[in-house]
DNA sequence: CACCATGTTCCTTG
DNA sequence: CCAAGGAACATGGT
């Protein structure tokens, strides 16, 4: 479930529980996680370690530490990958099935936890080095954007997810930037007018922001439960669909009539992506 | 059994 | 060398 806002409403919320806290215990129960760390290497750093501050970039987690002897702040990388999640649990409690990571922190656990693995908990930062800005920050202009999509003839729905351009934006909301800024999914990048970009600049920063706001004021399910995952942490004790419904204009609703004009949604693949789309308010 | 799934990386092709 | 496309990764839901 993590996009860019998913993330950031993880790390808000994760933040504050875990700063200043000691870790006791590492154990790493899928090495594929920790890769290229190893398992003696993340423990022999991580063991003892006092945990600082979490922070985001693109759909990455930076969590801080500081380890007693050497007070070299360092960082640790985490990444949800599909279906990652993590959360605290009593330290009493049994470890879910796919807990791929666990941190004792006393009287709690740290859980990490990835049906597929996909996700990672590593020292290895070299994946975010190669991040574009990010998007909510000073440094996507439209001026940058547009120099961006000006190199690249690929359709703009799959440049859109080039963590490289910007950093963030996952497979839902480039379809939701996209039908709000009323551009095809199949054009060009380098073929889309100053004003498009504009207007899909504008879209990207709206969606992303909206989506932040309006998971900061639900009641969050970050250890899930045993339902359907959907496509977010987000869900009250009530169910999913209400929210969702609201919150996604275009993702996952093929065949149902668009919220502007009544046409059908369309669903189609690039790069292997599904992308939804209406035809008749994004024909350029 | 078939197809689908929020992401990234690696390999191949052109 | 570079851009683009696709498969692989691993598990579960429908």
């Amino acid at each position: 479930m993590p996009e860019l806002p998913e993330v950031e409403i993880l790390a808000r919320h994760l933040a504050p529980l875990i700063k200043n806290k000691r870790i006791h215990e590492v154990d790493v129960r899928r090495a594929r996680v920790i890769s290229p760390t190893s398992e003696q290497e993340l423990k022999q750093t991580l063991t003892g370690a006092k945990l600082g501050e979490l922070t985001r970039r693109g759909k990455y987690l930076l969590f801080a530490f500081t380890r007693s002897v050497k007070k070299t702040p360092c960082i640790l990388l985490g990444h949800l990958g599909m279906t990652g999640r993590m959360y605290l649990l009593p330290q009493e409690s049994p470890l879910p099935k796919h807990a791929a990571v666990v941190l004792s922190l006393g009287k709690e656990k740290f859980i990490f936890e990835d049906t597929r693995y996909f996700g990672r908990f590593t020292l290895d930062t070299s994946s975010i080095q190669n991040l574009g800005p990010e998007p909510l920050g000073p440094d996507f202009t439209i001026e940058y954007f547009t120099k961006a999509l000006k190199r690249s003839t690929q359709p703009i729905k799959v440049k859109l997810l080039d963590q490289a351009l910007v950093a963030g934006v996952g497979n839902i909301y480039a379809s939701e930037a996209l039908y709000r800024a009323g551009i095809s999914p199949r054009l060009a990048a380098n073929k889309i007018k100053p004003p498009q970009i504009k207007r899909l600049h504008e879209a990207i920063l709206e969606v992303l922001e909206q989506a932040i706001e309006t998971g900061s004021t639900l009641p969050l399910n970050f250890s899930g439960s045993g339902q359907k995952d959907g496509l977010f942490y987000y869900g009250s004790a009530q169910g999913v669909s209400d929210f969702d419904q609201e919150r996604l204009l275009v993702y996952d609703r093929e065949g149902h009539p668009c919220y502007k004009c009544g046409d059908k949604i369309k669903r189609f693949v690039q790069s292997a992506r599904s992308t939804f789309y209406c035809p008749r308010c994004q024909r350029h």
